[in-house]
DNA sequence: CAAGAAAAAGTTGTATACGATCTATCTGCG
DNA sequence: CGCAGATAGATCGTATACAACTTTTTCTTG
């Protein structure tokens, strides 16, 4: 037990900003619920959690607790947790806040950003490239918010980083359930001009971010009769000009708990009285 | 057991923006923390305070991770939590991030804020002034933050205005550490001249609420010198130009778990071989 | 007497148990 | 046949119990 000293040279400072602990099982979760493999409205039970994750209620409970803390996780008093079901009010509410402090992070950037931190944000925005290319749809909605968080860290606030980063949780489930289903929210140049702008210093980068979130914002179909729980494929049909990758909903995790997709819970109140006889 | 039909009119959406359980014990932690009762690096220990506030430590520990999640608590792993110690640099962060946001509120509140909402804005600045008067520092803190996340709520997004509300929890507690002892932080007609010109629609607003923050922080003793966990008042000696009231430590909450403020947690690696014979 | 190892005490991390609350199903009455 | 009332099942909220880790104290030895 006296072996260990290295202990101390790992910094605990290394946590971002809050817990983040469970990352393993708040990563996971994360994803499936950006990804739509966990529907909105979906009920995540936590003894059903629990058990597929081979740990305790407490851990899923902490989790839980994150995820609705970011906004992607509603938590309901008493009748428990559902993944969030955004409404176009929060959708307008959230890219405003995120153009606020996006502003203010290229702001920043803009005297802050080394050579070293531009390098790595260029090797990301090719790794956009190649699954805009692959049209992989689900894949450029995370690498896109990534670009986002990487440059929030490389400008030096972490404060506001730590913003950003509930933020772009909330907006990527936001994107996956409004966005127009044939086309990309992301208007694929827009990052590398503004990677540039900041490389040439041009102190109109911060615009050039702000108009970036207003034109994602402004791809989206923001419309009450959209309404979150009815996943917009449904409404347009299969597919219908995307090639390959849209339709994929393969179900390669294995380890999704079911989707109980009721009817929306606003909704059902007096739910319709199904009375299926038995006998 | 039938007879609460009522429960379905108490809309749930009540609550803020995350879980905000624990009202109680989460509202007198945290005033005790930005009071300074609790000075920042004490050691929150969880067993104690369940028996103070006589819970179980589920419930602190909730209360806890909510408070580590604001910032005025720290969290280190396997060691516990305590009052955190903004460093200079995260004083800066905050303050920051408050302009971007709070910017981008105002120039809200220019559209949206009610007559309503602005007189019940004048009120609350008539209770600030009170504070003033009587030389409160202590609840002048308190109402200054206020004032800012009324006026957020009043500009209706509620992601900003949950967004802020972390960071004003962050800044009182950083104003309490690097306030200067004799003076107020608050410029006293800042906040009415703000509120005067969104009543005017006065497309500079925004920018006054910019310049006010600045001035908030440049009040501040930002030095590295003052290192946190070192109370000011201990330095500039026994309230030198204040007034009553600056002074006035009394310990009035009689609620506080005791302050177990050792030397600074980080310094102390292996700290002064104290060892006292008993025999 | 000092320095280090071993033991003890204290605190956190996680799981589990129990009561409270909610949802759904079933029964009886109009 | 439809709706109010009661019962059963499921799930959450909280406390508590136990294991792991950290810190402190005590004991041993050069």
């Amino acid at each position: 037990m006296i072996a260990k000293s290295r202990k101390r040279t790992a910094r605990p400072a290394a946590e971002p900003i809050a817990v983040r602990a469970q990352g393993a099982i708040y990563e996971r979760i994360w994803t499936s619920i950006v990804d739509h493999s966990l529907p909105p409205g979906t009920k995540l039970t936590e003894d059903r959690l629990g058990e597929i994750f081979g740990v305790g209620r407490t851990r899923i409970r902490q989790v839980l607790f994150q995820l609705a803390h970011e906004g992607v996780v509603r938590l309901e008093p008493n009748r428990g947790a559902f993944v969030a079901q955004p409404t176009v009010r929060d959708a307008r509410e959230v890219f405003e806040a995120r153009r606020a402090i996006e502003w203010a992070v290229v702001a920043r950037a803009l005297h802050m950003l080394a050579p070293a931190g531009i390098k790595r944000l260029r090797e990301h925005l090719r790794r956009e490239q190649t699954a805009r290319d692959a049209n992989d749809r689900r894949a450029l909605i995370k690498l896109s918010g990534e670009f986002h968080l990487m440059l929030a860290d490389a400008s030096g606030n972490q404060v506001l980083s730590g913003i950003l980063r509930e933020l772009v949780s909330r907006a990527s489930l936001i994107i996956a359930l409004y966005e127009y289903p044939g086309a990309h929210s992301c208007p694929p140049d827009e990052h590398n001009a503004i990677l540039d702008a900041i490389e040439k210093r041009n102190a109109h980068a911060p615009d050039l971010m702000r108009q970036h979130l207003e034109h994602v914002e402004r791809s989206l179909i923001l419309r009450e009769g959209n309404a979150p729980g009815v996943d917009l494929k449904s409404i347009f049909g299969e597919e219908a000009a995307a090639p390959a990758g849209t339709g994929e909903q393969h179900a390669d995790q294995g380890d999704q708990p079911e989707h109980h997709t009721r009817n929306d819970p606003k909704n059902r109140r007096r739910s319709v009285k199904r009375r299926r006889a038995r006998n």
